[in-house]
RNA sequence: UGGGGGAUCGUUCAAUGGUAGGACAACGGACUCUGACUCCGUAUAUCCAGGUUCGAAUCCUGGUCUCCCAGCCA
């Protein structure tokens, strides 16, 4: 059972559902299913609706079915089943044996369609695709009946049964539902139910060339799996009188009902799958596991974790509001999940060589280092010390503002877990003025991070020996894109894309425990951020990290105010 | 323009005729061997105009803004 909040949500979706269970509606059963189009890598979005569905069946005791809604050959394919399956099962969700495709139904639908034609409610019509668009009508006029509307319920059956055996081309005929072709809402003015495509299906292979419209595969595969809450997104409002039509007309034994809920926007970035893959497509990010999108399975090579992701679905709420979430409450989860679970090291990513003058060469200490500062049960690593360490280039200022209290010539700071050291002098490179190396002394009483004198620091700094140190790659990821909203108006989104959302950083050092560090795994870098061990670049010879998500970070805030 | 939805702190979700509340963000403070975490505190909202009512975010009337629909996509 996957809950992350003791308390059970509450939305109203689940009202509804309530409401059924007390009336009996469903005799007290609850049955979702998530139901992806194959053409695509989950995305955040997804998330939200998978956790919606499968929480809402967990917290009824119900069902919820995996179903690839693949109705449309054109971009579904193998590689995109097995990433949802794969991104499902990873978020913790069960469907144990129930999944499912609309695939496997073509024919059942088929036999369904026919009992229309025989019904006199569907029928051949043989417009073309243009006419058919000019027939239909506009918002504010009603459309015209196809000429073939009448066909004989005999030639219709004939036309399909030849449709389907693949007499015809592409786009001669189409199969139609005879509803009403002056209905305001323009879907229900004559909707496509089946349409010729002479295309090989990922798994029917060519057994079909015809193949079923959403509007009529989607309502009826609900119904063939006893379906009892089919949730989807607001832009299927319009599709419900549609969804019902099919079901009222076929006297199925089962009706389902279709209810609509916001889709998630955040922040930043964005959730079109056509939009992201053209990102994958044109090359703007590596490949739809880019740390930098917003899939599943993008977040997990990032370092998101399972649970940051189910508590951010569950925090966001479910309603009915269009609305774009603040990618910082995302942040936050991730933050909230990796500050328990992540064992903090010390990593230097932009090295400053300290060499410490009054400590002996040659000489090494080991520091013992605890692993989480209030996680006891997380155990420690000892970390060496010698005369000659890197810390970050950050740490230090040569003419430091009056709120930086970091390191500066004359000032004193604590080295975590270790000394207290003091700068005495600055090197530079005499043609750049860069500070290449720090020469510091050491207080040898202050061992233990605390002065016998009683004397305080204003910072810790974290650092590595650099005899020991081990060389890594970064790779500091950020927000995808520079503008809260990338696909307003008619922009090209490729133009806010964030050339600064991906930083590498090849000369870092790591303590020397990080040599066992395995794939995926996640760390806190000291006073830096969250990481984990790129799953796909690092090994034991080239350790590869990426950024998860920073450090909160107040000393940011106070240079960005300054500016 | 016809039809279908939606409007509550900066953002997001609640309040189902009875004190407008939570989370994130922001700001201030405490604590701190992570400028982290944690803790405490502060400010900020009912789209507008009428009406019903002892009492309206909620009910009624009229407006305004906004999203979705004219794929043989889902």
């Amino acid at each position: 059972m996957v809950q992350t909040n003791s308390s059970l949500p509450s939305d109203f979706i689940r009202d509804i559902i309530e409401d059924d269970m007390k009336t009996n509606k469903y005799q007290g059963r609850v049955a979702t299913r998530f139901p992806p189009e194959p053409n695509g890598y989950p995305h955040i979005g997804h998330a939200k609706s998978i956790c919606l569905n499968f929480g809402i069946a967990a917290q009824y005791r119900g069902t919820c079915n995996l179903r690839m809604d693949d109705t449309d050959p054109t971009g579904e394919s193998m590689e995109y089943v097995n990433a949802i399956i794969r991104d499902v099962k990873w978020l913790g969700f069960d469907w144990e044996e129930r999944l499912y495709y609309a695939s496997d139904y073509y024919e059942k639908l088929y036999q369904y369609a026919l009992q229309l034609i025989k019904m006199g409610k569907a029928f051949v019509c043989s417009l073309s695709a243009d006419e058919i668009r000019q027939y239909r009508g506009t918002f504010t006029e009603p459309g015209k009946e196809s000429p073939y509307r009448n066909r004989t319920i005999e030639e219709n059956l004939d036309l399909l049964e030849r449709m389907r055996a693949g007499e015809f081309p592409d786009g001669t005929h189409v199969l139609r539902a005879k509803i009403d072709m002056a209905s305001p809402n323009i879907t229900m003015r004559d909707p496509v139910m089946y349409r010729i495509k002479k295309e090989t299906h990922y798994r029917t292979g060519d057994a079909w060339c015809i193949y079923p419209m959403y509007d009529f595969a989607h309502c009826l595969s609900d119904s063939i799996e006893g379906i009892t809450h089919s949730i989807c997104t607001l832009e299927f409002e319009n599709n419900r009188p549609l969804y019902d039509w099919f079901l009222d007309e076929l006297e199925v034994e089962h009706q389902p009902q279709q209810i609509e809920f916001a889709r998630l926007n955040l922040s930043y970035t964005i959730m079109s799958k056509r939009k992201l893959l053209e990102l994958v497509e044109r090359k703007l990010v590596n490949g739809w596991d880019d740390p930098r999108m917003p899939t599943i399975s993008g977040m997990r090579r990032r370092g998101y974790t399972p649970e940051a992701i189910r508590s951010f679905c569950e925090r966001i709420g479910v309603a009915k509001n269009d609305s774009i979430v603040d990618m910082a409450l995302l942040e936050h989860c991730v933050r909230e999940d990796l500050n328990e679970r992540a064992p903090r090291v010390m990593a230097v990513l932009r090295p400053l060589r300290v060499v410490i003058d009054n400590y002996p060469e040659g000489r090494v200490e080991e520091f013992e280092c605890p692993y989480h500062p209030k996680n006891t049960a997380m155990g420690s690593r000892k970390v060496p010390f010698s005369r000659e360490l890197y810390i970050d280039a950050d740490d230090f200022m040569e003419n430091p503002p009056k709120k930086f209290y970091r390191l500066s010539t004359g000032r004193e700071v604590r080295l975590r877990y270790g000394y207290f050291i003091k700068c005495v002098r600055a090197v530079k490179n005499e043609r750049t003025g860069e500070v290449v190396e720090l020469r510091c002394t050491y207080d040898p009483e202050t061992r233990s991070g605390f002065a016998p004198d009683g004397r305080k620091v204003d910072a810790t700094i974290h650092w590595v020996s650099a005899l020991h140190a081990l060389p890594a790659q970064v790779r500091l990821y950020d927000r995808l894109f520079r503008v809260a909203d990338p696909l307003t108006k008619e922009s090209d989104m490729t133009l806010s894309l964030d050339p600064k959302s991906l930083e590498i950083l090849r000369s870092c050092q790591v303590e020397p425990s990080m040599a066992a560090a395995i794939s995926g795994s996640l760390y806190q870098f000291e006073r830096v951020g969250y990481f984990c061990v790129d799953s796909v670049d690092s090994s034991d010879k080239a350790l590869v990290f990426n950024r998860t998500v920073t450090l909160r970070d107040a000393w940011a805030k106070i240079t960005e105010k300054g500016k």
